[in-house]
DNA sequence: GTGAAACGCGAGCGATCTCTCGTGTTTGCC
DNA sequence: GGCAAACACGAGAGATCGCTCGCGTTTCAC
């Protein structure tokens, strides 16, 4: 019987033993956790079977279900790393700026932020796209989206006062959106042709929010 | 695409059987196609079933089977048929259309069909979004989203001449790009929202092209 | 009416995937 | 050195899914 654990949260509750990891195993971690990487970027999360992640870092089955209680675990784990690392390298990214920052500015101070990251770790564009993720990553897909909404609501509210709360979410929502879709071509070409897609995206942001600014 | 009426002369190739088709077999090929838009439509391509579509059919797997090769085959004929209805409701959408029309009216026309469109057959947003799609239908996407790029070079070049081709496909990528989120948000609302979301997109892209006009 | 072919059924085959279990090895602490 | 726990293995249990096959039913041309 697979057991469905239903774990709140994590390794904290009494029900949980700590498990004293050892060099060892935090090295076959972070070792697994780079092949769970490499096998979702190539066949997405669905597609990527656990004998092929123990393959992809050259251990088995059994070693792989040490480390991580099932398969889900492993995106849960690779994803919560990644939003770690996102945020030690930028900080708050998209944070809260001097007033005086022209709209231009805050737009490509942004942009450049995020594509740099997404750039560096295509995983997480694999993983918080496919629309073959499963209930609970899917959750963390939705948390990440309502903080990022919020957190350009924040940004462009400065720009538009008086403009009802409804409209500024959509705006924001409209935002996200071209940002993911210039995202992904920008993932899709390379050197000259990249940088060109990225200016085009902020462009398009510029252009769209500009009209919008009231003074 | 199944031919009702078979020429029996020009029947070819060992591997290809005539199979006369009767009303009742029609009809099922209906019910199975749209019991598959349903099930692709909630769960995606890869995780729908053939046993759960038979099931939404109210026939057997083997009656599923006796119509259709295999999974793939569904959706390809579904898809085919999705392109096909689409043709027909709007001939060429995209259409060349009078050198006199301004952008924004040649915007709103093209963004109203396909969003319409795509309203009437969320199916046809699920088949070609999913990441998770096998070859067959991905190379189908790829030439969908192809001839999508070219129609769309073809409607922008007369408002930017003298631009070099490589920023003009670079543009109608950005365009469908736009395209593709705003559709994902727009069929994400109803109503008044619905709307509201549709005029953002046209406001999006117009912004995004009206500079780049050259008169 | 009659025969052939299309239609319909559903148990189940074979492949695949997630996850387990029994067993053996390595590590760290006394 | 001794011992318990962490680590490692890999065969395979258990489940699911795509698809098949044998057999019974309906349709239709003649």
């Amino acid at each position: 019987m697979p057991d469905k654990t239903e774990k709140p949260g994590k390794q904290q509750a009494a029900d949980e033993r700590p498990v004293r990891r050892q060099a060892r195993g935090e090295r076959r971690i972070k070792q697994l956790l780079e092949a769970a990487a490499s096998v979702f970027c190539t066949t997405g999360y669905t597609a990527a079977s656990t004998n092929a992640i123990a393959r992809e870092a050259g251990v088995s089955p059994g070693t792989l279900y040490q480390f991580f209680p099932n398969k889900e675990a492993i995106a849960i784990e690779l994803g919560g790393r990644l939003m770690h690392e996102m945020r030690e390298a930028y900080g708050e990214a998209l944070a809260p700026l001097d007033p005086a920052t022209p709209l231009e500015e805050a737009v490509a101070a942004a942009v450049d932020r995020f594509i740099d990251f997404n750039c560096r770790n295509p995983v997480f564009f694999a993983l918080m796209h496919g629309p073959d993720i499963p209930g609970r990553i899917a959750q963390e897909h939705d948390a990440l989206h309502a903080t990022l909404i919020t957190r350009v609501e924040t940004l462009i509210t400065p720009f538009m006062p008086g403009t009802p709360a409804a409209d500024v979410n959509r705006v924001a929502q409209v935002c996200v959106g071209i940002y993911k879709a210039g995202l992904e071509l920008v993932l899709a070409h390379e050197g000259a042709e990249r940088e060109a897609y990225i200016q085009e995206l902020k462009n398009v942001l510029i252009r769209y929010l500009d009209p919008l600014v009231v003074d």
